[in-house]
DNA sequence: GTTCCATCTGGAACTGAGTACCACTTTAGT
DNA sequence: ACTAAAGTGGTACTCAGTTCCAGATGGAAC
């Protein structure tokens, strides 16, 4: 099917691929702070100017793969809206099913979650850049709650706390993937039992 | 009573003042991304390599006088402790006081609020700095609930909580330094409502 | 006041991220 | 095959942040 596209879309995912591995290969030799653009580029075989073009910064290639996962799961959450303006009660319950699923998904990659997590940990720029991203998809959710017909209050309130289960579950996870579902279930048995 | 400080110490409060004072001039004057250190440098009269000794980056003089802030809140909070292991629904009052103290603390300077908050929203960099420091003095809350004997889920879970409870309120106040106590108490409200 | 040390200062030179521009190549459509 | 559009990579630039160093300055001792 990948066969399909035109040439010209082919070679702009290979490319990118390329550069990804590239960078991913370099963050495992040395730390991400020790690997230049430049490096990466050369190591991609591209020139400099073109990673800028694939990505907007240095710090985008570590979430090169991110953005249509998240982009997926906003799709499942909005598939399970029953029609009539949820609680918060109702609004965690379904956000709870979501963030399930996202955990069973991106732990399936041991490897690169590994990986992931290292850079992101050690590197106080890039966790600012995953909260960044965690913050905008919690913004999706909540545009899908207002068209349910959440309050407002409850619209913006439920992901935020969906949002803390999460970290939360991450931070008593630590680096064991396995331990993360568990967690995130946990926080949210605590939250929802009054 | 500043005073009463050595020569050398004033100095450097000095210092560090007109540098912030300089920079928050510039930033009214144009945006954060066309004010360089070296403008901001020129204008508090200092060299260059002085503004770096210190603020360890341009951001953080951005949030040069937080510091102590946030230390006076743990201290706070940490005064609250009834030498009882709390439940999370302890754990949630507790912080809903010393989040609600804080929130007339920093709009008690509505001026410098407005400031703030202008930057912080119109420049992603710095709402991720932002989110950084609010997550290190959550960090601080965890550890106090720690020593309350909280359980781990507890410890780390209600300070997220409230986290959530302050951020959803920063959303639905937008600019309004007046609505914030109360969208504070809201979110707190509808969490801890059973 | 003089001497001496620790600290502070700011200049110069450097690296690396990110941008702007431009000439060159490659793909797609006719 | 021809042309327009899109993609490529090189050069040169700005600015953040670091390192190094020589000179100034405050504090303490005598």
């Amino acid at each position: 099917m990948s066969e399909r596209l035109p040439l010209r879309e082919r070679k702009r995912q290979r490319a990118r691929e390329q550069i990804v591995k590239a960078a991913f290969e370099l963050f495992a030799e040395r730390s991400y702070g020790e690997v230049t653009v430049t490096d990466i580029a050369e190591r991609a075989q591209v020139g400099r100017t073109t990673f800028f073009r694939y990505f907007g910064d240095k710090q985008e290639v570590v979430f090169a793969d991110e953005q249509a996962l998240l982009r997926s799961f906003a799709d499942h959450h909005r598939a399970l809206g029953t029609g009539t303006p949820p609680t918060l009660d109702e609004a965690l319950r379904q956000l709870r099913t979501v963030v399930l699923a996202m955990c069973d998904e991106i732990t399936s990659d041991t490897d690169y979650y590994l990986a992931h997590l290292r850079l992101v940990t050690e590197n106080p720029e890039l966790a600012d850049r995953n909260t960044r991203k965690l913050a905008g998809y919690a913004d999706t959710l909540v545009a899908n709650l207002r068209e349910q017909g959440a309050s407002d209050l409850v619209a913006v309130l439920a992901p935020q706390l969906g949002l803390a289960c999460y970290r939360t579950a991450q931070q008593l996870a630590g680096d064991d993937p396995t331990a993360l579902r568990d967690a995130v279930d946990a926080a949210f048995d605590q939250l929802t039992r009054h």
